[in-house]
DNA sequence: GAACCAAATGAAACCCCTTTCCATAAAGGA
DNA sequence: TCCTTTATGGAAAGGGGTTTCATTTGGTTC
């Protein structure tokens, strides 16, 4: 069985599918179609289930209030959880999401573009990597509202929605500091974004300020393509090599975790005398024994913003006004625990 | 600027668009163009970076190289992980996801199928809830693909792929009751969902296969609609005025991680005396001290399940052939920490 | 009563692509 | 020479909407 169309439904109210079409766009006042006429019409589309079709209607219009997402994993739960928050406020507005995964990969990221633009996505929300400036720039310069969040990439004007990285580091270094802590490692990922090597100046930073001298030995990069397997046992490694070691300052979500597997392994118990920060909130962190402290980004906050901000872009895109941009920095809090 | 269409192709060619589009079909051989028109016209597309409208090519052709995802809550992290993998999977046979989450709401949900209707998606991957099943029904009837996961409903005759839940709380209710406890808790959530009830038969089959008599007074049943903090509360209330209770079985791996909270909480130790099984693993499990024993869902065989039918469902769909429907169940192991 | 206007609706172009059917020219056959 | 093939391409009809512009009334104005 065929979906009606708007010629089914013309044809039943006996009239033209102009005027049904005004009428299912609410421009029917506007048009001065009558209100017997309105009221006919939308007997007839409601009786029949008319709903009319969005690709043709895409196809004309130009916009197909599909938002495309992309980030770099959506089974992490930080963008499980942002994805979620701006699925839900989307969807309020009438928008769906189409996401993907990069992968941090490169070429992966630049097809996903290519992908979304074939498709017509009215906007995109992006945790971007390094590489995909040009393609960005690229949108922009067609008026595509775009909003980038979690990393931003240097040189490239976006309205971005980003967390002061080094802020959060350097907070939890300080607090590690005042604890009495003298040799402090840092755990990163050797991905190339901004935000990883922020979050390693603010614990550059926290050094400095407290006249510590920084210890290249104890900061320990982690392949990105490691498995997790791998990770836990450089992680085994990099502590049985630098027994000193009284404390450490996690860069991501996913490194404390893979942390909390090796000290497990190595029954290194986590303590006053070994303290341990992680960065990003998770539940496993309040529950382990002991609980581990960790600076928590505002997720709600985030998608509130990159909400907000990719709806003002779409609903200025076909006006003259040029797009506003805006930069906002929320910070993150220290969660100690 | 204006992206490129097929006409500006045709135009610099110096040929029809009809070619164009063969050529970019891969038909052009079926069709007798020749070499080297073939090779000027590929080209041509190649130098511009021409990518044809999907759009207008869904409104032709009736597809849309979409897939409509629907679960309960994309941030869940089973679902996340399956959404990952399922996306993966798609994308590389052309397909994009579109998801969206029902938060367990039967009007949202039915709005979902709505709105994918209207977007024309290609197939539907559904972890489904009750109420939906005269929806997806209509879908069949349109020889819409479908495919239904982690969830059924009784009566629907549509592919589905689950996991045995009768014997998943089976065998962790036999595992504690071989353990030598006698007084199992079994703690649920309100959702009205076969494989929930499933789980509770299964618990209940462990007890009758043993003779055990079972005591609904351990038998808690907390609200979806509850907050973090509620369940904890709930949970707390619960294991107090139940002192007797030495083992407990959770229906769900949400329920574990607030029962973990719980006994967090009451400071009540998991030891020998009192023993816990969670539904659906996690890192939290692994690194709970003590660790915790979990029911695991194989969620990348569930995915590729999943997967393997939709694009079977959609390489069929414009043949006579009649859609093949299967059932899958796959089994679940009990981790035993 | 001619000229004009507002109100209410419809005709048709257009969005960009796919696909069926047709057209043309060169080559082959009788 | 005339007719039939074969090889190549093109014209045009949708697919289902939206939107511009035209048309039809009946009513006003002078």
């Amino acid at each position: 069985m065929k979906p009606l169309s708007i010629k089914d439904i013309a044809k039943k109210a006996n009239v033209s599918i102009t005027t049904v079409s005004f009428i299912l766009n609410g421009k029917a006042e506007k048009m001065r179609i009558s209100q017997d006429m309105i009221i006919k019409v939308e007997k007839i589309i409601k009786e029949l289930g008319f709903r009319p079709n969005q690709v043709a209607r895409s196809l004309r219009t130009g916009n197909t209030k599909t938002i495309g997402l992309i980030v770099e994993d959506i089974s992490n739960p930080f963008f499980a959880s942002i994805a979620r928050l701006i699925e839900d406020k989307a969807y309020r507005h009438g928008y769906k999401i189409i996401y993907s995964s990069t992968e941090n990969n490169i070429d992966k990221a630049k097809g996903l573009i290519r992908m979304f633009k074939a498709r017509q996505v009215d906007g995109y929300i992006i945790a971007p990597m390094l590489g995909m400036e040009e393609d960005i720039r690229g949108l922009l310069s067609d008026r595509t509202p775009v909003v980038v969040f979690d990393r931003h990439l240097p040189g490239l004007e976006v309205s971005t929605v980003l967390v002061d990285n080094i802020d959060g580091t350097y907070k939890a270094t300080q607090a590690l500091i005042e604890q009495g802590k003298k040799n402090i490692a840092f755990v990163t990922v050797d991905v190339e974004a901004e935000e990883i090597k922020d979050r390693y100046k603010g614990y550059e930073k926290a050094l400095k300020a407290n006249k510590i001298k920084l210890d290249e030995n104890i900061c320990e990069l982690i392949p990105f393509a490691n498995s997790a397997e791998e990770t836990t046992r450089d992680l085994v490694n990099f502590f049985t090599e630098n027994p000193k070691i009284d404390a450490v300052v996690f860069a991501t979500n996913y490194l404390a975790v893979r942390g909390l597997f090796c000290f497990k392994e190595m029954k290194k118990p986590i303590n006053e005398d070994f303290k341990v920060i992680a960065y990003d909130d998770h539940d496993i962190f309040k529950l382990h024994s002991p609980t581990i402290s960790a600076v928590y980004q505002p997720i709600e906050e985030i998608a509130d913003q990159v909400i907000t901000l990719i709806l003002k872009g779409l609903s200025v895109v076909d006006t003259f006004e040029e797009p506003e941009l805006r930069q906002i920095v929320l910070l993150s809090t220290l969660i100690e625990r």
